[in-house]
RNA sequence: GGAGGAUUAGCUCAGUUGGGAGAGCACCUGCCUUACAAGCAGGGGGUCAGCGGUUCGAGCCCGUUAUCCUCCACCA
């Protein structure tokens, strides 16, 4: 075996998996398991938090797996509407061409050659990450089955009243030209103005001042309103006013959603340019006048405006108000102004003919099953239930209607004459129908995910077994557009959870801690990470350093600590295949007849196996990575193969044989339990040793030996071994001093473990020691060093002196406890019994330190 | 305006029912000990943001202040 090289292991397993069928869910002996992935959108690559989610998910199923389960992890891609949309026309703009020159057909022709484009580059990206995905399974949400999934519940929802077209002030992106949901709105704080104009009252000299924000929509303003108990304008009410932008006539009136104390009390009134002021237009039966086109620019109400963009209108009328005298001021006015999550353009408030789902009942059903513990999905950690619940309490419809062409058309027929709207399969005299031009918001086909991917609408043997899912693993970022409508579909549509719990993680950060952006430009391409350090490097960073639902900064520092550590088992392996290299293994070897040594390796690893275990159950991989690190590099590698390297080279058979077969059994172990987290390096390893099976994908998890035997000598021996080392390093000796010793200790010490003493340490072990001699308490024994041939007896009496003042503070503050009258009458039995034996211990070794330090000066 | 998160060693971060503060990296010292110098052995380093409270006992629970971050809502 050479050196621990990455890219030569990593690119050798992956395609024979997949052939294999490792991955292929469908035992049906077993229990199943289901997770599925987070579908990515066929825009572009992946990026470094897909990677993170993706490995998430991956040590999910292959624990699962592991641990005996039918595991599907299911994977599939989204169409992304309007974001690949925009790459496909920016690519058509590259050439040349609008999809309006080519036309429908013809430009999802183009957006189809796309997605395959970017699927199979996407699939290459998985396999780098060795997510253990089944392809068999695979999914997209514009193919035939889940287009009719999306069909299906469309007309379900509409039949059942729980979709409806309405005319409404949607958000409005002009770039794109289509309406958007209130969650694809971004607000930012901009620093805009705020202009006031005159506004002359009809018949009187008075003047009100109005103020604006966005000036041009006032060729839509159809009144101006008043507080009804604002004492200065009271005597206006029923009014008119002259718009000073048109000379319209408008008239007062009075609401009291008005704010007395904002601006001048006196606000214009915009139907349909303000979701507020169409509720008021609504309210009074008002006037609903557009003054925008599609693309924003002035339509002819704007007068000599018209075809001017917004931005550009509003200037330009800006200098006429204050040409004509109308004008009254402008002030610097910092407010949150929405901009489209895609474009970047500002959001239009626009009034349109949209299709949208009633939320109210939908959501009320999911939070009705958010208080049954047999029915509630359950958030780790579980903050998040909070904010998923809260959302949905205050929700409002969704408008799901996209001006797109790349999408699931929407299933309404209107008739040529007579209007009449038909929603469901192609009415029969197709000729005198025109079908919806929309498409429907990407969201409302991925909230379908987990169960249309299994079948859904039809009753398919994979929906029945692997639905609900068990597990979701996604950020916290997508709570709202994925996780919540998941949550309410599958509540109508199956009268199910979609999954019983979800594992939420939180944003991946740059190294610097901001954002990565393409803007910033400090992005990190997981496939760069890969190459110079490996996919298991990259995993094991990524869920050893992070915490549930907590953003994670990237270090390249760390990672390339991932890379140490996997390059440490790569090298404890190099050595156990030294000593197993023609060794016979017996996979039926009885422990029980294996040395103190190796038992003690083997209850270590119980511990371990089961603190891991409670771990991955809970999903905290950082914690569970954790203790198999520890576990692996310091007792697997830095205690007992130091041991062991005694025993191989034993004259005794029994004990060879027995660290064989301990070696064998912790690193195979070892090997399985870390798997999860860095697949590649460990089969790699795995197949390296002798009597496996074909692949450590169908290993089975590690189960625990049952030791009888009490191995506190060999806790007993690192202690001497760790006392020694200090006090060489203390009187300035070379580690390759021998030193003299003799053991006090009630427990029993064989020739295996004195042979590993003189071994690790050069500690020589004689009955007794004479002349000079220090004395170190151990658990349960006192270790006595011979001081012949240490010169610096010096040290030794400045070591004691500072350790007797240290026994005298901890008896110190152990008596003030105990004498505590409070302490003792309300702290639990156990705890005082606990401070009670640290108080005689702590006597013991005042004590022991006292006599010792008198010996020594009075020689 | 509402909600949530963060503040712990020089840096990045853990710390799960309240019971003597941890890791990785960095730093200091000594070792090329036949798996690994990308390593081994030993070591230094923290009034757990401030203040107050509950408790026998608080990094952890409650209140409050400060700084930073995120989400939601939003007034023309």
């Amino acid at each position: 075996m050479k050196k621990y090289n990455h890219l030569e292991i990593e690119k050798k397993y992956y395609s024979n998996w997949i052939k294999e069928g490792y991955f292929t869910a469908g035992d049906t002996t077993k229990q199943p398991f289901t997770i599925v992935i987070p579908p990515p959108n066929v825009t572009g690559k992946l990026h470094l938090g897909h990677a993170w989610d993706n490995t998430l998910q991956d040590i999910i199923a292959r624990y699962k797996r592991l641990k005996g389960f039918d595991t599907l992890y299911l994977p599939g891609m989204d169409h992304a509407g309007i974001a690949t949309q925009a790459k496909v026309d920016e690519r058509l703009k590259n050439l040349g061409i609008s999809r309006y020159d080519i036309g429908r057909e013809k430009f999802l022709e183009q957006a189809w050659s796309w997605k395959e484009e970017y699927a199979n580059h996407i699939r290459q990206q998985w396999a780098k990450l060795g997510v253990s995905l089944d392809y068999t399974r695979e999914r997209f949400t514009l193919d035939e089955g889940l287009s009719e999934a999306v069909q299906k519940i469309f007309i379900d929802l509409y039949n059942d009243g729980l979709i409806y077209r309405g005319e409404r002030i949607i958000n409005w992106d002009p770039q794109a030209k289509t309406a958007l949901s209130n969650i694809e709105v971004i607000y930012k704080e901009v620093e805009g103005a705020m202009y006031t104009f005159k506004y002359r009252v009809v018949d009187s000299d008075e003047i009100l001042h109005v103020s604006t924000t966005r000036p041009e929509t006032m060729f839509g303003d159809v009144c101006v309103v008043v507080h009804p108990d604002d004492t200065r304008y009271q005597h206006l009410i029923g009014k008119n006013v002259v718009n000073p932008v048109n000379q319209e006539i408008i008239p007062v009136i009075a609401d009291d959603y008005i704010d007395i104390e904002f601006g001048t009390g006196v606000m214009k009134c915009t139907p349909a340019h303000d979701p507020n002021d169409f509720i008021i237009g609504e309210k009074y039966g008002l006037e609903k006048i557009v003054c925008m086109n599609a693309d924003a620019t002035m339509n002819e109400r704007a007068l000599e405006f018209a075809g001017l963009d917004r931005f550009e209108a509003r200037q330009k009328l800006v200098e006429k108000m204050m040409s004509q005298g109308d004008f009254v001021g402008k002030e610097i006015h910092i407010h949150q102004v929405g901009h489209s999550e895609r474009t970047d353009v500002i959001v239009e408030p626009y009034l349109s003919k949209q299709w949208f789902v009633k939320m109210k009942p939908l959501a009320e059903e999911v939070l009705k099953a958010q208080k049954n513990e047999a029915t509630k999905i359950t958030f780790y950690p579980a903050r998040f239930e909070k904010v998923f619940e809260s959302w949905l309490e205050k929700i409002e419809d969704w408008c799901i209607s996209r001006q797109l062409w790349w999408g699931h058309r929407i299933p309404a027929y209107y008739h040529n004459e007579t209007g009449e709207v038909v929603v469901g399969e192609k009415p029969l005299d197709i000729e005198n129908y025109t079908r919806d031009e929309d498409v429907l918001d990407t969201w409302f086909s991925s909230a379908l995910w987990p169960f249309s991917t299994l079948g859904w609408p039809h009753t398919t043997d994979d929906l029945a077994r692997y639905y609900p899912n068990d597990v979701l693993a996604t950020g916290y970022d997508i709570i709202f557009f994925w996780v919540a409508r998941m949550a309410f579909q599958a509540r109508y549509a199956t009268q199910s959870r979609p999954f019983k719990e979800v594992l939420i993680h939180g944003l991946i950060r740059a190294e610097d801690g901001r954002k990565m952006s393409k803007s910033l430009g400090n992005g990190i391409d997981p496939m760069d990470v890969i190459e110079s350090y490996g996919s298991d490097a990259l995993r094991f960073f990524l869920t050893t350093n992070s915490t549930p639902g907590q953003d994670l900064r990237y270090s390249q520092e760390k990672v390339e600590a991932s890379w140490n550590f996997i390059n440490k088992i790569f090298n404890a392996t190099n050595f156990v295949k030294r000593y197993l290299d023609g060794a016979e293994i017996n996979p039926n070897y009885d422990f029980k007849n294996a040395t103190l040594v190796d038992k003690w390796i083997i209850n270590k690893l119980n511990e371990t196996i089961n603190n891991v275990e409670i771990n991955m159950e809970k999903y905290e991989f950082a914690i569970a990575g954790n203790a198999l690190y520890h576990f692996i590099w310091d007792d697997f590698c830095n205690w007992y193969i130091e041991f062991s390297k005694a025993n191989l080279n034993s004259g005794n058979e029994n004990v060879k044989t027995s660290a064989l077969h301990t070696l064998y059994h912790v690193l195979k172990s070892i090997l399985i339990m870390i798997h999860p987290y860095i697949p590649f390096v460990s089969e790699e390893l795995y197949l390296c040793l002798p009597n496996t099976k074909k692949s450590i994908n169908i290993e089975v998890y590690p189960e625990i030996i049952n030791i009888d035997d009490n191995v506190a000598v060999i806790e007993q021996l690192i202690e001497m071994i760790t006392q020694a080392r200090e006090i060489k390093k203390e009187y300035d000796l070379k580690p390759s001093f021998e030193l003299t010793v003799a053991i006090q200790s009630q427990l029993n010490y064989s020739d295996v473990e004195y042979d590993i003493l003189s071994r690790m340490a050069n500690i020589n072990v004689v009955e007794l020691i004479d002349g000079d001699k220090i004395e170190r308490l151990l658990t349960g024994g006192v270790l006595v060093v011979s001081l012949e041939n240490m010169v610096d007896k010096e040290k030794e009496i400045t070591k004691l002196q500072q350790e007797i003042i240290k026994y005298q503070s901890e008896i110190k503050r152990a008596e003030n406890m105990l004498n505590n009258e409070n302490f003792v009458s309300k702290a639990p039995a156990s705890k005082i019994e606990e401070e009670k034996s640290k108080l005689i211990k702590y006597h013991q070794q005042l004590e022991l330190a006292e006599k010792k330090l008198e010996n020594l000066l009075h020689k």
